[in-house]
Parts: structure tokens; C-alpha cells; sequence
DNA sequence: CGAAGTTTGTTCGTAAGCTTTACTAACTTT
DNA sequence: AAAGTTAGTAAAGCTTACGAACAAACTTCG
């Protein structure tokens, strides 16, 4: 640890509070980093130096003193590239600024592609978007399926045909911007933990698969072979259930992927009554909070957010979960606990990864 | 973030380097550590003013240069104070050194006591041991159970009749000592991952009751209401269960304590087959590996460790829940995960508390 | 209306902490 | 015995943050 590293510290901790709080004096970011104004005045002339911050000019408030000058992030002043890999279908694509609104939109179908043809479509996609950036890119952020480690290199991911791909060094090198890769699950958690204090929630994502993302501690939970939300494969209850693609009976993502949900209601036939509806998507529900209660145990997890088709989970399924999930823990735990639909939509993943690129490009997390 | 921040973190980093790795010299150290020479000797100068660390004399193998004199931690020097409040019967203390080792043992019957009497009886004991230790004491460690906070209050203990008992303020001020309070479990895990790198690491506590400790990342897990770890009243399946004591059937800890396995032999009566014991054993092993399968899922957990009696835990039981585990998660996590019986037996959580103090009061982790 | 008080942001000098460079000490190898 | 190597220290310098003091620009009070 060096003197250096403090400075990049407390750089990141001003730019921070700054991104959070929003605009402000330097007095007001020494009072709330608990450095003092000179130390911040220089972080502070650091930062507009590159670009990063701006004056906004007086505040308008009539108060004692010398006027303050209000400081912003330049949230228009750069942009973030991010790509969603998760789709089954197509590759999503979008510019952002840095508050991580949407500016631009793209997409690729995918067709089948695998492998190396794949990547060559991302690539194509994530350097269209470069192109429609009307300020300098800061970086580009991507979600993929399968297991990626802390390096962007896409250990396995099945559905694309890759293993060991260097996503993010290849993208890098042939963008010539800093890239930066994880798993789509995760991804979605750092969107809808965004910017907040550090605390403890759980994604789960609902989609042709089924995967989670988790936040312990205020970071981002890895595992310790990088494959950590992997619950799509883990077994529920000891009844049996329906045939998974693994070859196993009862896997979560065999009672609960979109597929298997919408197969069911179709069975069902259009003028199915809303309760024969209904039940089925409890059940699913119920097989949720069946696989979380153990995991809301061990951590004592105050939230869990779900991501996917709302008018297949928002409803009878999240009620049933929830209500599963505290008739099987202890009620002190569950009295608390938060289960619901991410507000982020189709875009979350999206969203995560600019995030994902704020955090590791300014410290902003 | 100040220089004297850097400054302690360096500092800590010298003695973690020391502590870990052994007797070295000061260029060992500078180049395990990162840091100069010149820094290191500045750092290593005031550690041995503070007495925490000694010269060994010099090197004795023959190489070119001038000899290196050898360091280390002075683990000797100093002792550290634990107690074990997870006994039904008993509160169980003892006096370590700074590596760990038990020097004195001492145990108050804890008759049924509660409330403010409970209290009494920690505190006495813990005067009792410090007044045994032959050097300085660095701090006290206690583990309990219970809901603790970071602060050392117990939230809620019910077994101790304890709810916001300020344990570590109280103790503190009682002995004049540093203190640290944790729940059992948590010490538990943090004796089981020792000085170790930081990584990923579940203890199940299986006694009178079912708890369990958690670390991801290297950092222990404290729940959103400090209350991690509690899969005691999770319940199992889907399929009913025995009836536990807080009123639902199926809990793990109605499947798993040792109470009911205990009373489920002893029903067999003394002339039971093997195969039925182990039939026994087996089952609650199944039980345990369904409750842990969706945590090692979301985790990506690499390892588990049982603590409790060997002979219940140690054999059908341990292999039933490992073969559970691999059959109802993805193969690619559970290929390599290890579960396990601790190595620290009945003093895991003294063991604990001492890791806790070097921790907290040399940051040595 | 002017003096007093308040708040902002900067300038200047200082203390802490780590580094580089240079040195001595003490050993092995040739 | 000379050369080379390694350990540890000393001195000087750079970076970083701080405290004190101050000017600027406002409000409030008498």
C-alpha cells in the first residue's frame, strides 16, 4: 500500500460521492468524505482536468458566506458501451452516459452462431455502438452466459460454443478501449445494486435458463471456481419432478425457465380459467422459495430481486415464493425479507454492465 | 483514507507476512511483501519496540552476502484469552499464545444459569484466565451463541436468556482489556480458515442445535441482521419431517442435532445391527446435503467442514450428505468440493476466538 | 447603510510515509 | 587477496494530506 494508492482512494471516494449525492460544493464532498477542502479543491482540479467533473456555476440559495460552486460528475461528457450476450435469440447493444441512461440501441441476430462467429458478432456490435458514441467511450462492459473468470476470459459457456475465449483481452485489443466481461447474472445483480451502500441482495434471472447473481458484504460474490448463481442445475425437494436437460429430475430451471412455464400454460389451452392459471405459476413459485430458503438462511439475506417475463413472474409466482420462503425459515430472518421484480426490465443486464464498466474504470461503484 | 492508514496497513502486512510464513529476514520480508527494504526495517523497528516481534539471531546456512538476520513474530510474548459459550452445560475458556496454542484450561458448569447470572459466570472466568496468563494477554475473545453484532452485543441469545447484552463494552470495561464477541459458528470458521488466503469456506456446527459460519471472498459473512448462518430451522424437502422445538417438521436441525440422533440410536437399542445405525446416520446426512445443496450452488462453494461429535458426524453421515451433494448439483461445482470433519475438535471455538483478537487487534487475519 | 459574522475556496508551510540512491558490513567464490 | 553478492542503514527527495491564515462574497444585525 502506497501513499499513491490512498490518493486513488480518496479520488475515487470524491468522484463517488459526487456520482451519488449529486451536485455539490467542494465544502459540502469535505464534509461528506471527511477530508478537508484543500485536500478536496486538488482531487477536485485532478478530476476536471480529465474531464470527469465539472463547475455547474453558483448555488442559488441565499445563505451566509461566499457562494458555493456547485461540481457535477460529467455524466454527459463520456459514454459507456454495454452488450447482453443472454439473449437466446439476438445480441443487445446499447450506448449510455454515465448516469446510465440508454442514448442509443443496437442489435445482431444471432442465428445459431457459435464459437468464433459469435464472437466475431459481438465484436461487430460492440464497435457499431463505438461509432454511434457522440462523446469518448470510457469503456465497454459485456454480459455473457457460462463462467467468466475475473479476467473477461469465458471459461464455458455451452449455449455460445466458448470455452477459454479471452473476451474482454480480444475486444480490448481490437478496440482499442478498456473492455470489461462478466456472467449475465452477475452483470443484472450490479445493475440493481447500482450505486447503493454496501449490503447484502440476490438476483435471480428467469429466462431460457435460470441463474442468480450475488451481492454479500457490498461485493459481488465470484465463487471460488468463478461459477458462483449456478442454481439453475441444483435439485428441488425430494419428490421428483419434471425431466431437465441435464438428465437429472426436478432441477429448478426444469420447474421454473421460461420455456417450461409458457409450455405449461399453453397445455393448458387459451380459455384456460385464471386459477387452473394461477396454479400452475405457484407451483413455480413454491419450487423458487424452495431452493432460496437455504441460501436466505446461511446469509441472511434481506432481498431478493427477480428478473425475467413479468406477466409470467410477477403475480402468483413471486407471491408463492415468498410465502414458501417464510414458512421455511426462521420467521426473524424472513419477517424483513424483500422479494420482488427488478424495476430495470429486458434492459437490466444492460445496465449492469455500465456499471460494471463506472466501477472499474473510476472506482464508482 | 490517510497516509497513516497506508502506514497501519503496511504495518499489518509485515506482521500477517511474518505470522504466516515464518522466521525471515527483513529483505524476505521486503521481497514477500512488496514494500523496500528501508521500509520494511522502519516497520520492523516498531514492531519490536512494541514487543511483537523479536530477532532470532542470524542465518546459519552458508550463502554469499552478508548474513540475514532472522525474525519473527514474538509468539511467545504475548497470550490471548477465549471463551467457549456454546456448551449446554459448560462455558469453557483458555489461555493461547499468539499461534494458537492452548497453555491453560478452565471450565465454570454453567447450571442452568441465564440472564445477568450467565453473565457473572463469563466474566469470572474470564478474570479467572487472565489472572493465569504468564505474559501480557492481547485481547479476549468470546464466542456465543446467538445473533451478534459487530459491536459485540448480543442481540438475542434465548438458550443464555441474553437479548442486547452489550458483552463486549461491559467485558471490556470490566478487565480492562480488548475484547471481541462473535457467534460460536462464526468463530468456529474463522479457526477452521485460519490464517489461510483468503477463499471460500462453510462450517456446519452440529450440537445441541444446527448453526452454521460462512466465509466468501475471505471475509466473514454477518447477515443483513447479523444473524448468518442460522440453517438451523430451515426446513428439509418436501416431504414432512420430525417435529422440532420451534413448532414446524422438517427443520434440519429436528433432522441433524444431536439430541435426536442420540435418542434415534439409542431407540435401535444397544444390540442394533450396523446397518442400521448407519441407516440412521445416513439419513440425517442425506437431509444435511439437501439443505446445502442451493448454498454450494449460489456460492460456488469449494469446501464444507463439519464440526461436532466425530462419532455421529464421522462416517455415514459425512459420506451420505457429500454423495447428496453431488447428486443434486451441477457436476462441474461439486467435481472438486470437499466436505470434511474439522481438525480442531472440541476447541474449534476457542481456537476461533483467538484468530478473531489477532485479527482485530493485529490485523493479522 | 455599514459593521460584523459566515461560508467558500485558495495559498503556504509542515508532517508523515515511502522511494531511490548510496553506503557499510560481512559473507562466499575465484 | 580480489571480486562479487547480500543484508541492513543513512540521507535526500517526492508525494500526499493537513493546519493556519487569508481573500472573496454573501447575509444579518444594529
Amino acid at each position: 500500500m502506497l501513499p499513491e494508492h490512498a490518493r486513488s482512494h480518496n479520488r475515487a471516494l470524491v468522484l463517488q460521492t459526487l456520482y451519488t449525492t449529486g451536485a455539490q460544493s467542494r465544502a459540502d464532498l469535505a464534509r461528506g468524505t471527511g477530508l478537508t477542502r484543500v485536500t478536496v479543491s486538488d482531487l477536485v482540479a485532478e478530476l476536471m482536468a480529465e474531464g470527469l467533473v465539472v463547475e455547474l456555476g453558483q448555488r442559488e440559495d441565499a445563505r451566509p458566506g461566499k457562494p458555493a460552486t456547485l461540481l457535477d460528475v460529467a455524466r454527459g461528457a463520456f459514454r459507456i458501451v454495454g452488450i447482453d450476450v443472454s439473449g437466446h435469440r439476438v445480441v443487445r447493444g446499447a450506448v449510455l452516459d454515465l448516469s446510465g441512461t440508454i442514448l442509443e440501441r443496437a442489435e445482431s441476430p444471432l442465428g445459431g452462431a457459435t464459437g468464433e462467429r459469435a464472437f466475431e458478432l459481438v465484436a461487430e456490435l460492440a464497435a457499431r455502438l463505438v461509432g454511434l458514441a457522440t462523446a469518448p467511450v470510457l469503456g465497454v462492459g459485456i454480459g455473457t452466459p457460462g463462467v467468466v473468470d475475473p479476467r473477461g476470459t469465458v471459461r464455458s459457456a455451452p449455449n455460445l460454443g466458448w470455452a477459454d475465449l479471452p473476451l474482454q483481452a480480444r475486444l480490448s485489443a481490437r478496440l482499442g478501449l478498456p473492455v470489461h466481461a462478466t456472467n449475465d447474472a452477475n452483470a443484472a445483480v450490479l445493475a440493481e445494486h447500482g450505486a447503493a451502500e454496501a449490503d447484502d441482495l440476490m438476483l435471480v434471472k428467469i429466462g431460457h435458463g435460470v441463474g442468480s447473481g450475488l451481492i454479500v458484504g457490498g461485493r459481488l460474490v465470484t465463487g471460488s471456481g468463478f461459477a458462483s448463481g449456478e442454481i439453475g442445475h441444483v435439485v428441488v425437494g425430494t419428490d421428483g419432478g419434471p425431466r431437465c436437460v441435464c438428465g437429472r429430475d426436478g432441477c429448478l430451471e426444469a420447474w421454473l425457465s421460461v420455456p417450461r412455464l409458457t409450455q405449461q400454460l399453453d397445455a393448458l389451452g387459451a380459455d384456460a380459467d385464471e386459477a387452473a392459471r394461477a396454479e400452475v405459476l405457484a407451483e413455480a413459485g413454491r419450487r423458487l422459495g424452495i431452493v432460496l430458503a437455504p441460501v436466505v438462511g446461511a446469509l441472511d439475506l434481506p432481498e431478493i430481486v427477480l428478473s425475467g417475463p413479468a406477466h409470467l413472474l410477477d403475480g402468483p409466482l413471486i407471491d408463492a415464493a415468498l410465502e414458501t420462503l417464510r414458512k421455511r425459515t426462521m420467521a426473524e430472518q424472513t419477517r424483513d425479507l424483500r422479494l420482488r421484480m427488478t424495476a430495470h426490465g429486458q434492459d437490466i443486464v444492460l445496465h449492469g454492465t455500465a456499471v460494471m464498466v463506472l466501477s472499474g474504470e473510476l472506482g464508482v461503484s
